[in-house]
DNA sequence: CAACCACTTTACGTTAACGTCAACGTCGTC
DNA sequence: GACGACGTTGACGTTAACGTAAAGTGGTTG
């Protein structure tokens, strides 16, 4: 991001794996992500994402990869599709922010961060409950061994 | 729960404030977890909760409001209502369940366990996210500062 | 060229988790 | 005895996040 893109021409690259590949389908990245096709062009919809276009087909470049990756971190963390929808456009939006968009987004960002600790802890609470659940199953398991 | 329950009737209590309260309405309980008196009922029809019934009216022990309390918990970590209610239930069969069911119960323990697990994960990773982003939001910031 | 993919749009369907509203019963109190 | 606060059931409405089916496009492969 910070890097200025290199105006050198990719190698000449006969290699199998390329290094860093260049762009992905939506099948493609279906697969490595394990959703459907219809949950990314969603996303699109909702405005998580904005891939290239190749005439009708889309096109997903690293960023949108990093993206989606991102969506599903947010989304497995409960955190609603409009929810990290804002976070993205504000970013995207930062460099020529205002300084009360910019504050909006530090607001934000503090809030999403409480909203973690709160998780933690209670991803503690639970850990010690399920720690306790299966000693007591373990108990009755092996009670029920001898007789 | 290995205490046994004291004869003892309750001492004679002009406390504004007694120590450890019998029951509650469903309004008291909607407010102190801030929901409201519907999630409670559905809940119930759900079969995360069985209060008692004076007549028509729902009477809730601590043993309701604990479980009230664990399924909001496992709420706020994305579980879906119907994956706690299968916890619970296996929970409360424990004592007689037969040693089938207990691997069984074993079995979901860990799989809730690994997720709390990659949730681990995806929160500092979201934590590095958000501390990335705020420090660019920062540096914007000072730099709109000094013209 | 036909057959088969993978991709596209459009549109309607589905599920979970409640919200909302109506219509009613039951207290305490003014 | 009317009123308000709280409780009840029942039924329908709503939202988010996709699923699914229909019908068409574009490339490549036997």
């Amino acid at each position: 991001m910070s890097i200025p893109k290199a105006e050198v021409a990719p190698p000449a690259n006969g290699n199998s794996l390329p290094r860093h590949r260049r762009t992905y389908s939506i099948g493609e990245l279906a697969r490595m992500f394990e959703v459907t096709p219809r949950t990314i062009r969603f996303y699109e919809q909702e405005g998580l994402l904005a891939p290239e276009r190749r005439g009708q087909t889309r096109i997903y470049h690293e960023k949108d990869r990093v993206r989606l990756k991102l969506t599903l971190r947010g989304k497995r963390l409960g955190f609603s599709l409009a929810e990290i929808r804002e976070v993205i456009e504000m970013y995207d939006a930062m460099p020529d922010g205002n300084a009360r968009q910019l504050k909006r987004l530090l607001e934000i960002l503090a809030d999403k961060r409480s909203n973690m600790e709160r998780q933690l802890e209670d991803i503690r609470l639970m850990q010690r409950e399920l720690d306790d659940v299966e000693m007591r199953a373990r108990e009755v398991l092996e009670r029920l061994a001898q007789p």
